[in-house]
DNA sequence: CCTATAATGAGAATGATTCTCAAATTAACA
DNA sequence: TGTTAATTTGAGAATCATTCTCATTATAGG
């Protein structure tokens, strides 16, 4: 459950932002080529470096599309910047390990048995207080290796 | 394990700000008890409201030296204002459900059962990965009744 | 090809948070 | 309980990631 076949993604992105009556421009489909080269969740000022020719303010504008369209997810953390990654249903369900020093984000992922028993329970958890769920995150707070030497 | 006397938080606040040489100030001490009246995490605009008196430079710069005494957690959100509570060994280890459209947050609990098979869990994967775990964070992330209908 | 509509890019505007610095408070000691 | 040195406070200015504006460019669908 993790689509690498890069027709795969364009179809599926092209249906995403048409659901929500956007376009699948050059733009956007070069934003989903970055975050799919890279295999950890990355700050806009990275996408800038990356590519060059992209107009930060359009960048901002086409991330927060494709965040409507459910294709990216923005990450927030205690770090001055946001981080952006493929959404779940491209990549597959995962959690972050997050370095509070330097801000770097490194996915992982729990056992199906505890995930799904984490499930289970925040569903229930939810039900009870009259949420809606839309999803869960987990996140590790600590140091990497770097940061301590 | 959560401490509801005041006494005791008041020496435990001296404690843990004392060693970071900070000094415990009726400022700080008033922000101390206005978390602990609220049930729930709140943003710094509803701290300034809820008392009056308190100059916004400060409680800024204030929540952040408890922050880093370890006595009140910032939690960022995709909402614009970071909300404030008080650290986990004053009130009990627990995690946010947080209503997007309106921003709002509550605490809830996971069994100890599931709690504790997660910590080993997260435990192994932080070791295999280098990193010295300070903290984990759990998220609902979803729509309240309020916001439903 | 036209035309209407949406996307782009450059720079201005916004707004939460952080910084600055003079005045007020505090701790430690005589 | 004064004195002094060091810290905290408060008001407003500064910062900086993000969002908005608007004229120009690209696109979809006849």
């Amino acid at each position: 459950m993790s689509i690498t076949n890069e027709t795969d993604i364009d179809q599926l992105a092209a249906s995403q932002l048409s659901a929500i009556n956007q376009r699948y421009t050059k733009n956007r489909r070069q934003l989903i080529e970055i975050l799919l080269k890279t295999s950890k969740p990355i700050t806009i000022n990275q996408i800038l470096e990356s590519d060059s020719k992209l107009a930060q303010s359009s960048v901002y504008r086409n991330l927060a599309v494709l965040e409507e369209a459910r294709l990216v997810v923005k990450i927030i953390t205690n770090d001055d910047h946001a981080h952006y990654e493929l959404a779940e249903h491209i990549l597959d369900h995962h959690h972050h390990i997050i370095c509070s020093p330097c801000g770097e984000i490194l996915d992982f992922h729990l056992s199906e048995k505890i995930e799904k028993a984490l499930e289970n329970s925040l569903k229930e958890i939810a039900d009870d207080l009259g949420f809606s769920i839309d999803r869960h995150r987990l996140d590790l707070l600590g140091t990497c290796g770097e940061c301590t030497e």
